[in-house]
DNA sequence: ATAAAAATAGTAATCGTTATCAAAAAAGAG
DNA sequence: CTCTTTTTTGATAACGATTACTATTTTTAT
């Protein structure tokens, strides 16, 4: 059967795609995609790191998971796609969720005072994690 | 004379390094460094990208401009060291500053729910400039 | 079963940034 | 001013994270 043209194109369930997304889910963390490979890999040692990159890809657009772009160089990912605020620890880069309402009406507050139209806000914290504070 | 050791070394104002803090101030805009590399070189063709790499990182680090760490591949810069938000387009990148008064309390509300040490906060806003806006 | 579509593993390429290092420039001491 | 020390520079190599490529395999629909 021939594609529509300009359709989009079916998503398949595949067994590495189904562990990579179980994995992420099963953590509360907010692990690298580097993070993911290690951990799935103990389930499909011959996963590829491409096909981790790959799915995460796949799965933030699909809205399933979300890409964080926190500071840092890589970026991690969020098995919880709802908007919701995190904390970063500048020393050893834990990155935990922060149980803080989204702040109400910021979004058009924002919309108020710029030619940009508003899509969503992200809110991050910098500090440092219990441990580090310890360890200086 | 020799340094006492453990001592900062002593910055000098190199005429790249002003340059360079000239171009970015000179800018509303929150070019990367291969952009601040563009406008500096109009005025000093023989810059190398490294050393603008180096003196941002270095006026970054003592206060002077900021390094934005906003979505995207590259990291942005600056030239108000003041804390202020923005908004970037998800389509071009651009990135705008906010006349959004910094949100009052948010760090010790942060601070209350968990138990990292809150330095700082970000508050970013993703949307569509007005050329994008045109364009879809 | 067969054919079409999508996904995979493995690898190469790319991109932004950092590191290295010999040479040049700047500042202080005499 | 001259000598010495320290810092910075330009050039280039190295690096880490991510993306692209491709032949093969897997999945799905017919």
């Amino acid at each position: 059967m021939l594609l529509a043209p300009g359709s989009t194109p079916r998503i398949r369930i595949t067994r590495q795609r189904q562990i990579i997304l179980d994995e992420l889910c099963s953590v509360t963390s907010h692990p690298t995609a580097d993070d993911l490979y290690q951990m799935v890999r103990r389930k499909l040692p011959r996963i590829s790191l491409g096909t981790v990159y790959r799915n995460l890809e796949t799965m933030a657009e699909l809205g399933m998971i979300q890409k964080l772009e926190v500071g840092g160089t890589q970026k991690r990912f969020d098995g919880n796609a709802a908007t919701h605020y995190h904390v970063r620890c500048q020393r050893c880069g834990r990155v935990d969720d922060l149980d803080l309402g989204l702040i109400a009406g910021v979004e058009k507050e924002a919309a108020a005072k710029t030619r940009f139209a508003i899509l969503r806000h992200r809110l991050e914290f910098t500090g440092l994690c219990p441990e580090c504070q310890k360890k200086l």
